[in-house]
DNA sequence: CTGAAAGCGCTTACAG
DNA sequence: CTGAAAGCGCTTACAG
């Protein structure tokens, strides 16, 4: 704890430069720049042996931040983490950075708090003191004109309008999914708890879910808004009047649907006997509540990496990417326990209008 | 979508410098400089607003890169993210953000993939690349050794070991206090079910379970080593023989918790009746799961705020920050459904040694 | 395949 | 209170 001259006393004060290599390797600082350039290719054999030779014994490491002051790039992108409920983003989060690694850029981060305004604020000086080459925000950015930056910026599908042709109709898709399903379980009336609407996925789903009630013929006692949370299944289930007639609640999360089970609980309702519950995420928690939860899967470290691949393709000025081959298998539902045939099991839908 | 051509078209190509600055104010480029560094203090009033009119007309913002390249200071810090089944880490991220940009520092991210080596290998280039001026880990940073680096390195509490005289010592409280709260209600016989042990709070709590144990007098049918997962608590109850006589069990984790619970359930097994289960992390399931975990509230935004500051403190060469002044909420025992009066309940313990 | 020159945008002594 | 000079460590043309 209080031994310290172990080592060197500090380390080496100073560190080498380029020049110090070119000296220590007979050659000119430039000839070194064109070794880091093309990792040594144009360059005579021994030249470069005498160049790595001198790099290992000086220990060097090229100052990032010199070469960013002549080059005009960064390599650097921006993170704007997602404050209040968020979806555990850790997964996100890692693959985005690592994605961005591979990609040779590094990932600055910026904390959340206050108001969209304030954050806004703060990504758009990010970008404007020219401290990072684009932004990928995992919160909603509303009312951020993006082209109004100098440079590009990202939000995430989850909470980006402009990705409808994307992900979110992927989410449509399997929002419909779920309402098929239990429908052809036989119920009839349901009731969708929808997540925070600052979210684009909260949104969707809540949007489809309504669709698909029409579409099929169904019944929608009602839609309650939420904000992702446990607490808010909970309220929404607890203010359900007696003889809603509800069999079937579509929560926005698996978090909801645990909440939507509690309550349940509480008021006597089994589920899923007197009550069919379908969540959202594949959460750990899902296979392990009692009953487990009926959820879908979605692929969060998939999302990161092609969320962060947009970002590095418009920070290129390469065309937007196309979606991961593997892009279907993001979202798939899982039958658990939360789920049981209904008052109409086995018995046709009222009218089943062709989707169009 | 393709109206373009409603701003400027493609706003200013090139950004105004600090002699741009000077000259349009009439001034030397120093004159604006030393406006930066001393926020105006030392010049003439007229001179100020000659600087700050050019500023706002030429939309000036300093280089942060040219500045760092002169400084040596980038004011940059990292934060090495946990990898695997992390402990929701975005309030704690948040804080950590949060607190570096009211320092003045901003924050980079640093995925983790691969093994601890790996990460190592990549802290120690990104302080060695002088890209960042401290680290801050919320991973286990194995056999680190911190002094070699060039600038400092905090890792969280949570997974490091010099920090037993602060946060871990804490932590052991708390899991002393839970095993006596549990043989004050009866119990006699219990099970650990351990998290992660490269977590420092794993070992911890852990050791103190053992310990509390035997000053009691108290039985350990045995300790489980897991993952902090659910997977991990369902395991480890399936696999208790029948006959165990195990009453009470200390989950690492609500989440290991919660695996018990329905592995209990599984094996026809009431919570709390035949068995009572404890947590940690008062996870918003714990409120909600049936039925409700009984748990330890932590304060993880305060303890981001915390390590940050351990950081910033570290790099400035100040002294080691004191614990923040709440220290003493952060841990504390949540009591809801999930623990019940055990067999020996009223009776005293077998006995007690005075602790130490 | 390698070297001499110029400069990225700023700050820090040093004068006055 | 303000200005002229030097230089942080690198890369990018431009020669040879």
């Amino acid at each position: 704890m209080s031994v310290e001259s172990q080592g060197a006393p500090g380390r080496t004060p100073k560190r080498s430069t380029l020049l110090d290599v070119a000296r220590r390797a007979g050659l000119s600082h430039q000839t070194v720049s064109r070794y880091y350039r093309d990792n040594g290719e144009g360059l005579k054999a021994a030249t470069k042996t005498r160049i790595e030779s001198a790099i290992a014994e000086l220990d060097y490491r090229p100052n990032l931040i010199a070469r960013s002051m002549r080059t005009r790039r960064t390599g650097r992108l921006a993170i704007v983490l997602p404050g209040g409920r968020a979806l555990h983003p850790t997964e996100f989060l890692n693959a985005a950075a690592e994605l961005a690694r591979e990609e040779g850029f590094t990932v600055e981060m910026v904390g959340y708090d206050g108001d969209a305004a304030e954050r806004l604020g703060r990504v758009l000086e990010l970008a404007d003191w020219g401290q990072v080459e684009g932004v990928l925000s995992i919160s909603p950015l509303d009312g951020v004109d993006r082209r109004a930056s100098s440079v590009p910026i990202v939000v995430a599908p989850e909470y980006d309008d402009d990705m409808r042709a994307l992900r979110n109709l992927a989410d449509g898709d399997t929002a419909a999914e779920i309402i098929e399903h239990l429908a052809g379980l036989g119920h009839r009336t349901f009731l969708h708890i929808a997540g925070d609407l600052r979210w684009t996925s909260a949104r969707n789903r809540r949007r489809v879910y309504q669709e698909t009630i029409d579409r099929l013929g169904l019944t929608s006692y009602g839609i309650v808004d939420g904000d992702w949370s446990a607490q808010s299944g909970f309220d929404a289930v607890m203010g359900l009047p007696v003889g809603s007639g509800v069999t079937a609640i579509f929560a926005a999360s698996d978090q909801v649907a645990v909440g939507v089970v509690r309550a349940a609980w509480r008021r006597g309702w089994k589920v899923p006997d007197d009550l069919s519950v379908w969540g959202w995420d594949d959460q750990e928690l899902s296979r392990f509540a009692v009953p487990a939860i009926s959820t879908v899967t979605v692929d969060r470290e998939l999302e990161g990496r092609f969320a962060m691949r947009r970002l590095v393709a418009a920070v290129r000025g390469e065309p937007e990417p196309l979606e991961e081959p593997s892009r279907k298998t993001v979202n798939r539902l899982v039958d658990r326990e939360s789920a049981a045939p209904g008052p109409f099991a086995g018995q046709p839908l009222p009218r089943r209008r062709s989707a169009r």
